[in-house]
DNA sequence: CGCAGTTTTGATTTCTGTCAACGTCTGTGG
DNA sequence: CCACAGACGTTGACAGAAATCAAAACTGCG
């Protein structure tokens, strides 16, 4: 619904809308970070239904929204998260540039959970069924898609034991540890530092705590000298033993 | 290894042996329950590699077993664990038979969970790669495949909403009503009662509780005449109320 | 400047875990 | 047939982690 033109300003963000409309970052069709032989990559075609730009804290979509379009993240980061009758609200995932929102659109499954800007947000809407139609042609797309399919799972099994299993201080220190690997993958973490523009209750909302627990265990990090927050990124001080609280106990 | 033989007697279970042969139950591909048109199932060209049977509470593997071979539930019930370094566990899925434990190995993902018998079990392994290659043969599989992908994804997801923001009430009636739902559409529930072979510690793993405050938790239910559990069944006295203390609070 | 959204703080409560003991049940083997 | 061991379930006293509540301080932004 923008204009293209909109979205072609780089705004300080590292590759952003090229390999969106790419096909999938997630699929490393296009490696997207070494520019690399790009006008190759057989999800060109694929043209959006729609571009949009919009704030942070709003709603990308809502719990029971369009079921067969795909909405992909071209900047910024959002949040796939469920909310309960009663207002409680758990994070399932933080969606990174280059992320697809939910496999689920793409398969006819219901999905069931919205879709919310952390920071502003570029993304694009795709038709579920050209993508689908695109990955069932290429046997090598299939695979990998496929394969990220398979990860997904694990991540949200992950997330389960964590969930079920660890301490507030485990949760925590793993939600940012597993955060930086995924920037690592792209490129987006220089050594120990990285982009942080999580708010202490999305925090919370991932690691099922209060924000008011959450403070009280960043507070707790930084007086003994394992992390420090300052404007929107957050660097690792002692990763060996951040390291050491995230694995076990 | 064991002898076809030793899985051919029923052993007064509903379906077994040959819906999992037909390749994959979940796949809906052998409608086994009603065992229609049973012979034109595409699958039924692959062989496993060997059956087994083990009694309850043996491994059927551990965390980082062969990673090329999928093991495939004929009968009986099973968990696929994740135990941590202190010994902490975490229950990630019951398998029911004719589930497939893990979809992992099929695309040479890690995977990272033990299964471990909780009723005597029959299984068989299956090699990885000829499964894939059957479903890659044939795209109505491959839909299916997919679509079940994503609906293990989104169980996944589901289950971290429960362990992340719901009571030790909440978790332990949903985990007995997913099993009811997961047993009615194997055809192995009659109206609110079901069979429940799970001990209160598989319980307690699965809803990353402690088994102490599992059995209180139940003693409530039992005494607000919401359950009743005797020989191994379970059976819903007061659905209606059990329903809305799963849902919400 | 003022306001809305955050973060911090402290007091208090609630839920769930921990520990330890005991009773039951089942299957096993003498 | 009995004794025994191991697994399981129940109980109660107590501890600890995290939630809840409420207020205050901070931040950024229009």
């Amino acid at each position: 619904m923008n204009a293209p033109a909109q979205l072609k300003e780089p705004k300080s963000r590292p590759f952003a809308s090229e390999c969106a409309v790419c096909l999938l970052f997630e699929l490393k069709i296009c490696p997207a970070v070494s520019d690399t032989n790009h006008h190759d990559c057989p999800g060109r075609r694929l043209q959006p239904i729609s571009e949009h730009r919009i704030p942070a804290r709003r709603m990308i979509y809502r719990q029971r929204d369009l079921p067969d379009e795909v909405p992909f993240i071209c900047s910024g980061w959002a949040a796939s998260v469920v909310t309960l009758l009663d207002g409680r609200r758990q994070i399932l995932a933080f969606l990174l540039p280059g992320d697809i929102v939910s496999a689920a659109p793409l398969f006819g499954v219901a999905g069931d959970c919205s879709v919310e800007a952390i920071t502003e947000v570029q993304y694009r809407w795709y038709r579920g069924i050209e993508l689908r139609a695109a990955l069932m042609s290429n046997s090598a797309l299939l695979e990998k898609a496929s394969r990220l399919l398979v990860h997904r799972e694990l991540r949200a099994r992950q997330l389960a034991v964590d969930l079920g299993r660890r301490s507030a201080e485990e949760r925590i220190a793993r939600l940012i540890l597993g955060l930086r690997e995924r920037l690592a993958e792209r490129g987006m973490a220089r050594d120990h530092t990285i982009e942080f523009p999580l708010r202490q209750h999305h925090v919370a909302d991932a690691t099922g705590l209060t924000s008011v627990h959450v403070s009280k265990v960043l507070i707790d990090f930084r007086r003994r000298g394992l992390i420090e927050v300052s404007d929107r990124s957050l660097t690792i001080l002692d990763p060996v033993e951040f390291q050491r609280i995230a694995n076990m106990r």
